[in-house]
DNA sequence: CGCGGCTTTGATGTTCATCAAGTAAAGTGG
DNA sequence: CCACTTTACTTGATGAACATCAAAGCCGCG
């Protein structure tokens, strides 16, 4: 669902967006973006289509994901407000190599790739700060990779657990934007273990589970088996 | 060591690094640069060190790796000559997330950070180039990361030896430059089973091996072997 | 209603890490 | 140049972690 665009000069998140560019540069990428609405679950962009715009996170939150050949998913990474989605391959790629989808009600921001292209020859300030950006999307997605790679399961789930609380909701009780099988998804395991695993937490009392509803009881305790590993 | 740095405008492989500088703006580059030798083994960069320079490599070949918390060792990329290294976190941090060290005699090219800097904010055409590069290198690592994790343990064998078959020395002949326990902390695994793999497949006249050479005899077999998974 | 997808728990099997032990190769000091 | 140490390589045996299979309950949806 297309929406009334408001004034990117005027935006309340330009300051996050667009630092280094002027108001008449505002002005010009105003003429070429739009915003979007997207329902829980609504596909944004399909992986393997033409890519055409920055996808900015306005609010919500949103998945980027990969379907291999034997039909399953993997989830790279979850986005939050004010991240710029697809930097990654927007630069390099003709497609897109992921696809989007929002994982909460969210409202996305596209701003036409060309445009982007031309203030990024005009202007240094806002080239050396995509490229920060950039930098920095790419950083926490590898970290996040590696350090994943180097627990067992126990320690994942406590890892994605505390993801959620401090870095995505700021608070210890939260309701689980996605389903244990996108968990599995998110952490290269099984749906079974996930479960499992959340189960055997909520034995020990460090967690209490309401359907999609979280509360950790003892970040603590997590944090350790977070870091044993 | 540090040998007699060339000019950069009559650099052989300008066209390669630079294609999108004036002569000027080269001339500018070469006062900040610096050429290096380092001999097989060699450390180029020490994880958590202070981010000075752009590595280019120029002739060789190098690993990028990190130790985790509990002493062991993991390779995230090889670099091939005309690649940028460090691309990664040289804008978004200042420190080296990554070592890198040298697996066979290598020539390297520091260029000063800074200096990069003041290019890209002067010079849109070269911003975009360095963003391109960005973009790809990223989109490599984390595409042989994601297909290695879809794969069992023959599987990544097979693909890493295709991978230096294919991409790093275009022929079927060749000697790894990597130890059997670097090949293990490159795709995520033991030694023990790096070996045992390698005998299986020596054992089943897929490859030859003579210490560090290779020979590749049913190189279609070795695909279908990675394909599977 | 009934179908399909997500969730949950238990039982079973496979893959892989770990342990152990021995050989070869490569560097080190006398 | 040879004993000595260290590091890489190799093979086999064992066990742990995790995937897979199976079955039942739940929920939303046409």
């Amino acid at each position: 669902m297309q929406i009334k665009s408001p004034d990117c000069t005027v935006c309340q998140f330009r300051s996050m967006m667009f630092d280094s560019l002027s108001r008449d540069e505002l002005g010009r990428l105003n003429t070429c973006k739009s915003q979007h609405l997207f329902g829980k679950g609504e596909l944004i962009v399909r992986e393997g289509s033409a890519i055409q715009a920055i996808i900015y996170l306005h609010k919500g939150l949103i998945k980027l994901h990969k379907t291999t050949s034997d039909g399953r998913s993997q989830i790279i990474s979850i986005a939050r407000p004010f991240d710029f989605v697809g930097l990654l391959s927007v630069f390099s790629n003709d497609l897109y190599r992921y696809s989007i989808t929002a994982i909460e009600d969210s409202s996305v921001c596209f701003i036409n790739k060309d445009c982007i292209h031309h203030e990024i020859l005009n202007n240094g300030k806002f080239a050396l700060d995509i490229i920060r950006r950039m930098s920095q999307a790419t950083d926490d997605v590898l970290q996040a990779k590696f350090s994943l790679s180097m627990k067992h399961l126990r320690g994942r789930i406590a890892h994605i657990l505390l993801d959620f609380a401090e870095n995505i909701y700021n608070t210890l009780a939260f309701d689980l934007p996605v389903s244990r099988k996108e968990i599995s998804e998110l952490i290269d395991m099984r749906p079974e273990n996930v479960i499992r695993i959340l189960s055997e937490f909520r034995k020990d009392g460090i967690i209490r589970i309401n359907g999609p509803e979280i509360v950790i009881l003892k970040p603590e305790l997590l944090r350790q088996i977070s870091d044993a590993g």
